[in-house]
DNA sequence: ATGAAAGCGCTAACAT
DNA sequence: ATGTTAGCGCTTTCAT
């Protein structure tokens, strides 16, 4: 088994010149004859030399680690944005070193600690809704932090969102153009930005329209697919249950469904639905899926980009991104597309 | 900004005592007096001091980190796959490396490369048709390797995989025994190990029926989406197509579903389809989708935990181990459950 | 342009 | 039980 694996040391000694300068060689950090740079670089071939980033990464004083910090990988909003994130940050060469604190605060912050300890050069993360004062800590200690989806309070960093206000007016003013008035709202909780801001544009397409908000349909939920599906429950049992639901976050429609389905409502005839957050089966379902989209993977390859430009300059000014979305009208509003 | 970062030297002074202390107390490797161990605790704490990993890694020649490697996140087997990893190695204190492929051989040997410098401790991996020559290398290095469900051919490692013949060979008695003949398949390639035992657990049930191999029904493709999509138009566009459909992977069943759908044809009353592996939507489909289940997060749970046997003794006799499935009967072939 | 030597923060070997 | 010291593999002054 574990054959010695080589070093600088053995290039350098094979190659017939210093250490310091197999380093210069092999990093690009320094002038070297090309004759010299020559032997390195057929000693380094013949020894099979791969250098030792642990090494490296302490003698510099940096990594080229990232810390990607998630709630839920299942959920495809998250793993899309992984995937974007991956695509931009790998070909400049940093590692993706995943976080999934499965929506417990206690693992984030271990996970948080451990990652500090790692030297990861930046953070991408979507904080719990009460983010660890270790985001605080990181971002004083010099590490490039961006916020993904939802913005953290009281952390100054980047961020990258959707138009979520935008986004949830436009699908609240499509279901109220269709002439739907009780139109019942499946939202996450207003402490974090996501939450709050499509609660809003509820309200207001509500307002634009002249009608009166109709807050006994307003459920304000953890955004998890249990608590959409008991909500839903809930919203159809009413006397005079609605006759449109806009969930406003990808596991709240699925929690939705499953309470439509369970009380064998016909979609879009019986009730419509709108979504927010597209996923790539949404077309697979029966009817297919009305979203508010603004694509997942675009958003972690912009917050990789967001991360790269502050690793690049660390003082420049605080950015706050934020994507447009578009309603994807598709069959379960009964617009438009009839299957 | 950049404030200092404690080391144990700092901690060391503070405490009264010597370096290598701290370092007993705090790492647990050695024998420390409780007054010590107290006073080094507290100085800890004042300073908020945090072991720099790297350096300890680069003592230590060993770190706790593991790579994980697979083609694609946004396949929800991966994503789940990659939770049960982490519920696993996480309280052992290990840290996961993401290496997303993407289907592209290139970027699989880049990223090994990339985790071999890193110095990974083990490695969780889903190879690609092509297995690169790293995985061997990185074998005889001493590290800690474990294959995901695809078996890699000329690497002997220890695997996780799924009772691909028997769920297959399940999925298609179920559909013989409904009174379909022309039964398509929807499989990836034979060069893969899941591939192949997919497809002969196909042949064995038609044999076991006592019936042919319907050979031009069989469609061998790449485990893509859009692939499956064109072999499904194909397979429909037959003067006999088929009347049930086995697609033997998830990205297959969505393929085929968008075919099935762009048809117009009634699921399960012009066409029966059983997908292989499950998926937490597979229920809000409509029809809810029949599925040869195997527990995605579950089978990432027992690689992790093969993996923590390996890294601990790594003298132990190689492992196969095959999960089990199980034939999820739900709506879309028309047995039992009618909605 | 190149080499010698120091040292990143930690732990392990060796003293005591 | 505790301290002293060396050194992991690399990069980076500082000489030359």
């Amino acid at each position: 088994m574990s054959r010695s694996v080589p070093t600088v040391k053995e290039v350098a000694a094979l190659a017939g010149v210093s250490t310091a300068t197999v380093s210069r060689v092999l990093s690009g950090s320094g002038p070297v004859s090309d004759e010299l740079a020559e032997k390195v670089h057929s000693a380094a071939r013949a020894l099979a030399y791969k250098p030792n980033r642990v090494a490296r990464n302490l003698r510099s004083q940096e990594t080229h680690t990232v810390g990607v910090v998630i709630p839920d990988i299942e959920n495809p909003f998250f793993s899309s944005a992984i995937s974007g994130i991956d695509d931009v940050l790998r070909p400049a060469g940093y590692c993706l070193l995943l976080a999934n604190y499965r929506d417990c605060p206690d693992s984030e912050q271990r996970m948080l600690e451990t990652l500090y300890g790692e030297g990861v050069a930046g953070l991408i993360f979507t904080p719990s809704e009460k983010p660890s004062r270790l985001y605080n800590e990181m971002s004083d200690a010099g590490i490039a932090l961006v916020g993904l989806s939802r913005t953290p309070r009281d952390v100054p960093v980047d961020t990258v969102s959707a138009s979520n206000f935008r986004g949830s007016y436009d699908a609240v003013c499509h279901l109220l153009r269709l002439g739907h008035r009780r139109v019942g709202l499946l939202c996450g909780p207003t402490t974090s930005s996501t939450g709050a801001e499509r609660l809003d544009g509820y309200r207001a397409a509500f307002g634009s329209a002249g009608c009166a908000v109709p807050d006994e349909m307003v459920s304000i939920i953890e955004w998890r697919q249990e608590a959409a599906r008991l909500a839903m429950v809930q919203l159809l049992a009413r006397p005079e249950p609605p006759t449109a639901v806009f969930a406003a976050g990808n596991l709240l429609t699925l929690g939705a469904l499953q309470a439509i389905h369970a009380a064998r409502l016909d979609i879009p005839r019986q009730i419509a639905l709108v979504g927010f957050d597209d996923f790539s089966w949404a077309t697979s379902l029966r009817p297919s899926l009305t979203t508010v989209s603004f694509g997942a993977t675009e958003m972690g390859r912009t917050a990789a980009e967001v991360l790269l430009l502050r690793l690049n300059d660390p003082t420049r000014e605080r950015e706050h991104k934020e994507l447009p979305t578009r309603l994807i009208v598709r069959a379960s509003c009964g617009a438009q597309w009839n299957w």
